[in-house]
This record gives C-alpha cells, structure tokens and sequence, in this order.
DNA sequence: TGCGGCTATTG
DNA sequence: CACAATAGCCGCAG
C-alpha cells in the first residue's frame, strides 16, 4: 500500500526543502498548465504534478507568508484567475522603477539593471542567430544567462514557461535580480526608507492586480438614468446617435440669426465663429467662455454642448459597454506607478470620472463604502520630507493652512495660495509676495523646494524621499525636434523653467504617491479579516467596500492604517496626517 | 495612418 | 489654469 500522498504533506515537503520562512524570499513563476516555479537560496523547485499547483501556492502563503519575489504583476494577475491571492510580494519590476526611475522594466532590462549591464546594449528580440546557435551546447541552451550577462532573449520572450525546469530556473533568476536591488538599496544610505517603499510598492502591484480584476461596483441603472438625463436615450442605431448629435448641435446653432453649420467639434471653426460675433478669443476653453457668458447667449448653450459632447463621446453608453461587466463592475487597467513622480494610474475613467456619475457607484447588496481621503496630503509630506520644523508643527492642526497664515500674517486662502505655488513652482501673480513671507518663516521646506528645482534645471536626476528616481535625461518630453529650426532663448527658458516645477512637483506628488501607496496595503492587509476589499484608489482616497457588519470596524481600521503606515514611512513622527473617513452606500454620499 | 494640439475630467 | 494622469476628436504631415 502506498501512502497518497496530500496537498498538506506537499506543502510541508516543499517548504522544508525550500526553506520557506516567514517573510523570507521566495522566488515565484507560473506558467499555466505548465508548472509552478519556486526558488530559494537554498533549492529551486518545479511544482508540475500533484497538488494543483495555485493550491501548493495558497497553502505556503497562508502557512509561512513568505515574501514572494516576482517578475511583474502578472504573475499576481495570473493567480488571481485561480482563486489565489497572495499576502505580499517583492515585485522586481517595481523595484526597479522606483531605483532607476520611468516605467519599462520588462525582464531583461531590470536583470540588466541589477547587473550594471548598459541598456543599449540589449540583445535584440530578432529570430534566433545560426551562427550564434552553433557555438553552444545543450547545456549553454537551457541556461538562462549568457556569456555576456544579459538575459537569453528567447527566455524573456516566453521560453522560461516551455518546461517545469525552466520555471524553477526563472524564479531562481527573479531571486537573483532581487538580492541585487535589496544590494542597491542599502547603498542608498541618505534613503533610509526606501527598503519599507520597495516593499509596499512592490505589495502595492499585488493590490493593482486585485483592482483590475475586482472592479468597482456601479449600477448600471443608475449609470443609464445620469446619461439619459444628460444625453438622451440610448440610440438604437447609428442612424439614431447621428440623429442625437444632430439635435444636439441644432441647439446651439438656434442661437445664431441667419444660421451657420460648421463642426462645433473643431475648436479652430468655432473660435472664428465667435469672432464674426463680435468675440475674440486666444482660445475655446470653458473658463474663458464662462467668463464671457454674457455677451451672447450662444456662449451658454455651446458650454452645455461642450458638457454634453463629452459625456456622449468618453463616458457615454460605448463606456458603460466597454467597462461594465454584467457583475455590476466597472474594470480598467491599473499600474501601480506612472512613468513620472509614481502615482498609481488607472484607464476606463477610473481616475477621471465626471463627478456626476458617483451617485452611480453603489455599495452591493449587504454591503457598505467605507471612504477615506488624505487631508492635505501634499504640504504634510513636504513637511516630512523636508523635516522643517516649523511647517511640521503646522500639521498638527487640523487644518494647516490656518496655522501657516497666521505665521505669515496673510489669510488662509493667500496662505493656501503661496504654499501650492511653492510645490508646483507658480513664481508670478498673486502668489509671488506671499512666497517671499514662507521663505522666510519656513526656510528649510523653501529650500527643499528650490534644490529641487535647480537640480531638474540642470538635468540632474531627483530621488524621492522613498527613493524613487525622478530621471531628467531628456526632460520636458520634446524629443530632437526635426528640421533646422534652433529653439529661441526664451524657450530655452521656458522649457528649463517647466523643468524646474516638474521636479519640484515631483518630490512632493512622488513621496506621497509612496505614502499613500503604504497607506492602502496596510489597509489591504487588515481588512482582509473583514472581509473586505479596496475598490478603488483614487491618489488620496480609498474607496473600500466592506460588509455592513464591519462598517465601523473597517473606518475605525482605516484609520489606525494610516498611523501604522506614517510611522513607517517617516518614523520620525514630527507630522500629522490626517484622513477624512466616512461609512456611506453611495460614492457621493461622501461630503465633499 | 500616426502624431501634436486642443479640450475636458479627476486628484 | 501651476503639477500629474486618461481619453477623445481635429487637422496636418507622410
């Protein structure tokens, strides 16, 4: 009689050869209906028979919670579809954004990173080279690594997935890249908490996962209701929405003695029909149309088309198609940090929703919102950041803004003024006298500032407080620029100008992009035991559907969340963050 | 067909 | 109308 073996005694085989402990590093691949990889210091391991191997998976997280090392996101995603879910990760594709700065950070370029090996000199992805080929053995072939270092393109590109052995070789491989970027870390000694960031981004890829895969909830009903209001019915043919547009724009043209017929959706046609009115403008955008309502009532009703055109076009019925499932969630695409200062972005107007429509996100039935949101995020990391004393003494009121008027001898609203001006680097109008009053009662975040905005002046790279690498290469975008034309002085100028507040911006946007990022896998954590789940992550809010039950339990954790977080992001303590936190049924119950 | 400009939405 | 993002349509170059 042979013993069958079970998925525990698989378990515990596998984690007594691995070695897994809890928060140790484990290296982790998946290649569906291939095998699982697994690897350690110790021993590297292929999971291809036997258990289910996302089954092997759950139970070591569960059992030992290591801290698994990925190669991106992907492997979280793939997971998921399996039902599994893992409680933290070392994503070194995240890392090496936050070390090197920008967003590629595809295999062979990260394993390049790590190593020192220049980007350029890549191994192209074309067919496979004869002559190359010829000169290696079957040994050579299965290796991972080239004589030259770099990654084996025809690995990167898929082939780390075509046997269970090359799977326990990848992620043996991830293992390496992350020894190395925890190497460089250290070495980043003026950062000393960029290793907690690299955790939490690299945790944070697990949570995008979640998001795109969750969605958030928004009834559809409810949806309808606000774009018929705004729009119409849904049209029922092409015929119908050219109809619709048609009416739409008869509307303004009613306006108009005589008539006219030109495309209200080009700004440069309808820029010179209000000049045959009578009003000239440098532009069409809303605000200086608003300010000129009252010369012609055209204005207003091109304004509501404006409006109406926007929603009909972006978040019409297409949108709702494309990105509302038959669940009731809306999906999009989530990265956990953006090519600049690290924020996490989302698509399917996850992030840009007219505010309108957030009557129509809807707890599900037996089920609350709780929502958060960072009061003043951005000039208490800069406190913290900058470690002014002065201005973190400020965030210990409630509202900052009073403290640091009264300090200025100002209002608040001038206060608000000359403190956003600083960070996003506004130098004329109305906020230029109150800067000089903050340079001189807040000199230490001043200068902060200011380092920043000169090092990105002259092309230096910037690190965020957590670490992130702000690169300024080729900054302000604008690449060659073909033909002869040389640019002017003034441009010059004003590019090194638009420099200067990116990077000021950055290291303000950025450190709290990592902030908030800790914030929401703390609460990802500790919510689990309630059952409940972010839904939504909207830079300094979150949104976090919980069951009715634990409403309370969950604001109360939430809370509690950020405290953990802060201290752990800026041990220090000298700031105070605060959070708004509300338990409601609809999105828009939340006061504004 | 690709891309810069314009516009609008969000934080 | 500073800083960041996504996203759509227009107009123009190739």
């Amino acid at each position: 009689m042979t013993p069958v073996a079970t998925p525990n005694d698989a378990v515990t085989a596998a984690a007594s050869r691995l070695g897994v402990e809890r928060g140790g590093l484990v290296g982790l691949v998946v290649a569906p209906g291939v095998a699982v990889g697994l690897a350690t210091g110790r021993e590297r391991l292929a999971i291809a028979v036997g258990c289910a191997p996302e089954e092997l998976v759950r139970e070591l997280d569960e059992r030992f919670r290591p801290r698994w090392v990925t190669w991106s996101g992907d492997t979280a995603a793939t997971l998921i579809r399996s039902g599994v879910r893992l409680a933290t990760c070392w994503d070194v594709a995240a890392v090496h954004r936050l070390l090197f700065g920008g967003w590629k950070a595809d295999p062979a370029r990260v394993w390049a990173g790590t190593h020192g090996l220049p980007i350029d000199g890549l191994p192209s992805d074309g067919p496979p080279n004869l002559f190359s080929h010829r000169d290696l053995d079957a040994g050579e072939l299965e290796a991972p690594v080239r004589h030259d270092g770099y990654l084996r393109p025809d690995w990167v590109q898929g082939g780390w997935a075509a046997t269970a052995e090359r799977t326990a070789r990848w992620a043996e491989q991830a293992l390496v890249v992350a020894s190395g970027q925890g190497a460089k870390l250290a070495a980043l000694r003026d950062r000393p908490r960029c290793g907690a960031v690299a955790r939490s981004e690299s945790t944070a890829e697990l949570l995008c996962a979640e998001l795109a895969h969750d969605g958030l909830p928004l009834d559809r009903a409810a949806a309808e209701q606000i774009l018929g209001d705004l729009i119409g019915p849904r049209p029922a043919s092409e015929a119908d929405a050219a109809a619709g547009r048609a009416r739409r724009d008869a509307a303004v043209f009613a306006h108009i003695p005589g008539g006219v017929d030109i495309d209200l959706r080009s700004p440069g046609q309808v820029k010179a029909l209000f000049g045959r009115l009578g009003i000239d403008l440098p532009d069409t955008r809303a605000w200086r149309l608003r300010a000129m309502a009252d010369e012609h009532p055209v204005i207003a009703a091109f304004l509501a088309w404006r409006k109406a055109e926007r929603v009909a076009t972006t978040y019409g019925y297409g949108w709702l198609d494309e990105h509302l499932a038959d669940d009731g969630r809306l999906r999009g695409d989530w990265t956990g940090c953006d090519g600049a200062a690290g924020r996490m972005t989302a698509s399917a107007g996850l992030h840009n929703m007219p505010a309108d429509f957030r009557t129509a996100v809807i707890a599900e039935p037996g089920h609350v919102f709780v929502r958060a949101d960072l009061g003043q995020i951005e000039p208490r990391v800069l406190a913290a950041v900058s470690a002014d004393k002065s201005f973190a003494a400020a965030s210990h009121a409630d509202d900052m803004y009073a403290p640091v008027a009264d300090e200025l001898g100002v209002d608040r609203a001038t206060a608000k003024v000359a403190v956003l001006g600083a960070m996003y680097g506004q130098t004329t109008g109305h906020g230029a006298n109150a800067m000089r009053g903050l340079r001189a009662t807040y000199p230490v975040a001043v200068a902060y500032l200011e380092a920043a905005d000169r090092s990105a002046r002259a092309g230096q790279d910037l690190r965020t407080y957590g670490g992130r690498r702000i690169p300024m290469g080729s900054p302000g975008g604008l690449p060659g620029v073909g033909g002869e034309r040389r640019p002017g002085e003034r441009e010059l100028a004003g590019r090194a100008a638009a420099r200067g507040r990116y990077g000021r911006n950055a290291m303000v946007q950025g450190a709290a992009a990592e902030l908030f990022k800790m914030w929401a896998v703390t609460v990802r954590a500790r919510a689990a035991a309630y059952d409940a789940r972010i839904v939504l992550c909207l830079h300094d809010e979150l949104l976090i559907q919980t069951p009715v039950a634990h409403g309370d339990a969950v604001a109360a954790l939430v809370g509690d969340c950020l405290g953990e977080a802060a201290r752990r992001w800026a041990p220090d303590g000298s700031v105070r963050f605060v959070a708004d936190i509300v338990t409601i049924s609809r999105w828009s119950d939340a006061k504004g």
